[in-house]
DNA sequence: ATATTTCCCTAACAAATGTTAGGTAGCACC
DNA sequence: GGTGCTACCTAACATTTGTTAGGGAAATAT
């Protein structure tokens, strides 16, 4: 029964879409309908209101990030390596979905409650996945000590800028980029010799 | 001529605020007026249009960026202190400022055009500040080579987001955030033997 | 053939939006 | 004592907002 008809995931891209190009508040009902050929009165055919759509959007994008990253973590591999694979897949996810992962990282303050609790709950547990590998690495005396907090929340912010700058089409693939971006946040700008 | 009456910058202060914590659009002139105990009419006494009041926040601390962070750049010192003083600095400009830089980072996107041009003009030649200084370090063979657009983008997104979390009254001071992002961007998180 | 479901419509709603017009009370200055 | 300025007011405006009510045509299922 979670089936979900051809028109609403229609409605879901668009929305997607528009949510991430202009944000969420400066989008209307009728903007949305009217990309889709329809009035703003059929949207509630396939949709409970705007603020679920909302939802919609940034909880599939949370899940796919879990859904991606979190077996990384849990590989019985070297820190360094898990944190270089999860950086280039937190990457690739954003590229791969640029318009639900902008929503999933700009637009979710508009939720209102009790979703934006659970929101900013499921962000933070995501956070914590982060963490864990770079204790890991601090603890093998590999990674350098900073408060957990503060290198997770630096690392993500970096890859997570790219959402603002990356083409489909342009000359790095996602995975160069997120390769790109595990070595420079590794290893550092500075050359060691 | 140019001075600004008290009372004018009570409400770009109030609207800094405002702006800040519920976002551009979802800050009605209502509101502001409510905060500034006055009807929302009373607004245009000092103030030509809301969005006017965008422009100044975003300008001014589009100014206070380049007041602080390009003399620095023109210095005649070595690119790494160079870079490692301009994330100081920038990070500082943040946390003095931070309502004020939270709408320059996050809501001038709701600027219309012909301003919105000249905005994003501007942070391209900030931008640029960084990515000479990073060149300067990887010309001096002191630097990894990658895309400079890439580094200042990688180094700035790290900065920038501090400002959803930066507490001024937390236990790091804003310089020591700063210097731990220096050494964090600088040396990467991998120790090195 | 009938019933149900899917998908969309027109019309309307109350509320909220940014902004303007026009006015008033208090103050400073000549 | 009049002039002008500052800082606010009430009232109203045209639009836009998200959403609901109620219905109709076409496809699908029984």
């Amino acid at each position: 029964m979670n089936t979900v008809s051809e028109r609403k995931k229609q409605v879901i891209n668009t929305a997607e879409q528009l949510f991430s190009q202009r944000g969420y508040l400066a989008t209307s009902v009728r903007d949305l309908a009217q990309a889709l050929g329809m009035e703003a009165s059929s949207l509630y055919s396939h949709v409970k209101s705007k603020e679920d759509l909302l939802w919609t959007i940034a909880d599939r994008s949370a899940a796919e990030f879990f859904r991606r990253v979190r077996p990384i973590a849990q590989e019985n591999t070297q820190s360094k390596e898990k944190l270089t694979q999860m950086i280039v897949v937190h990457t690739s996810v954003i590229a791969e979905n640029i318009d639900a992962a902008a929503v999933f990282l700009r637009e979710w303050k508009h939720l209102s409650e009790p979703r934006l609790s659970e929101f900013t709950l499921k962000r933070t547990e995501y956070e914590k996945i982060f963490r864990k590998v770079i204790r890991e690495g601090v603890e093998e005396n590999l990674f350098r000590h900073y408060d957990y907090g503060f290198s997770a929340r630096t690392i993500l912010s970096a890859i997570n800028w790219t959402h603002t700058w990356y083409l489909p089409d342009g000359e790095l693939t996602a995975t160069q980029i997120g390769e790109n971006l595990a070595e420079f946040l590794l290893n550092g700008l500075i050359r060691n010799f």
